[in-house]
DNA sequence: GAGCAGCTTATTGTATACAGCGATCACGTC
DNA sequence: GACGTGATCGCTGTATACAATAAGCTGCTC
């Protein structure tokens, strides 16, 4: 959007994440505003868009705070993501065009590049990683899907920075990559919604030991 | 929320539907807030919710247009919804307190009553209708997967004045909702998964033939 | 006559002032 | 001392004025 909003809604959302605006905490618009060096009028619509994301939630009264996760809202998340992700890679083996195959290929090569040298390039590959996804929805057209799936997608970031990946992590998920476009390039549905479910759940998994949640090992 | 917020979308949303603001077209805040006999913060709120739903889209210059539908998106968003009111209704299954259950209950024997008049009082129908899905919903406790389907669930309605119910469907629809609870009463998720699907899956078909886009009966 | 430059105008983005509503606290009453 | 009741104040909702940006038009050039 427009550029006072948009910075505002990105620094009070790093402000979240971060922790300087701890679980809980109320959030004035005034106080924000002056924070952000913007007015309450781009303040509101960013803290309107992170309510949509849930970053944010109101009291009937419409005071504003920041939420409060729990294991639950992860598992929650990932489990809507699997549903969703799932779906969208089914509906991609149905109608994703050959060009689109192409460039999925195309991208797991630079993904194969990227985690392949001498010392794996961690944010190349998290950043093809989303262009893929991204691919995969869009490949499956639904627009509503694509809507949902982002405002989602958005969330599990919060301790993203403190993921460590291993070289067999990075080739597995590549392996996974392939065998979806494989799947969707074969018109199986049903094939590639089943990689992709494992693909989200084994990530969840990993997410879920790396935070200490689940001590035992996978 | 507010007040003149609220009217404001309200107003455009009905509009949107009634087809006085026709698909395609611009809507300009300040035209719109005159209409509504509010100022443009109020509209922009609303704006903003109705792009959100998909009621309006935004070109990259930000200038709002109505959105054109077509088959695919009813389509979609019962494809959607079907997916997510599974998952809900399975939720349910394994989460509903006893005293939910009661509820679902005692809403389907007023939907039992309302139906059976002499003359079927459909408005009650609906309003309970709704109730009921908004209980599963609750009995899943998912705040994301609620917002999800909320924000679904407001979009078909566009048609919605003009459908017809005759008794045969009323009575078949309550019949499902009773299964989904005696579902839910014996903690079976697939069963009241399955049921929850096919229950919106014919009211999608429903939907089609009333509106003449599928001729053949079913 | 086609295409581009620059201006004009239409529309959205931001700031600020004021209105309204609910929360909180102090005071009085039982 | 606890609880209701009223006043104060803090925060959000709305209106309006101004700034910025993009679309469209006009007239110029080739």
């Amino acid at each position: 959007m427009s550029k006072a909003s948009d910075r505002a809604y990105e620094q009070i959302r790093a402000k979240i994440l971060s922790g300087e605006f701890s679980p809980g905490s109320q959030l004035k618009e005034e106080e924000v505003a002056e924070i952000c060096g913007v007015s309450r009028t781009p303040v509101r619509d960013a803290m309107s868009r992170l309510e949509n994301e849930m970053f944010i939630y109101r009291t009937e009264s419409q005071r504003s705070f920041v939420s409060e996760w729990s294991g639950g809202d992860v598992e929650e998340i990932f489990t809507l993501r699997t549903m969703l992700e799932r779906h969208a890679s089914s509906r991609a083996a149905e109608r994703a065009s050959e060009a689109m195959i192409a460039n999925l290929r195309a991208n797991n090569a630079a993904i194969a590049e990227a985690i392949r040298q001498p010392v794996p390039d961690v944010d190349a590959f998290l950043q093809l990683n989303r262009l893929y996804h991204a691919m995969i929805l869009e490949a499956a057209a639904s627009d509503r899907l694509a809507m949902m799936l982002n405002r989602l997608v958005l969330q599990p970031i919060v301790h993203r920075t403190a993921l460590r990946y291993d070289r067999a992590q990075l080739e597995r998920s590549l392996a996974e990559h392939e065998e979806i476009v494989a799947a969707i390039a074969r018109r199986d549905p049903d094939w590639a919604g089943a990689v992709m479910t494992s693909h989200i759940r084994r990530a969840y998994h990993v997410y879920m030991n790396q935070n200490g949640i689940t001590p035992e090992g996978f």
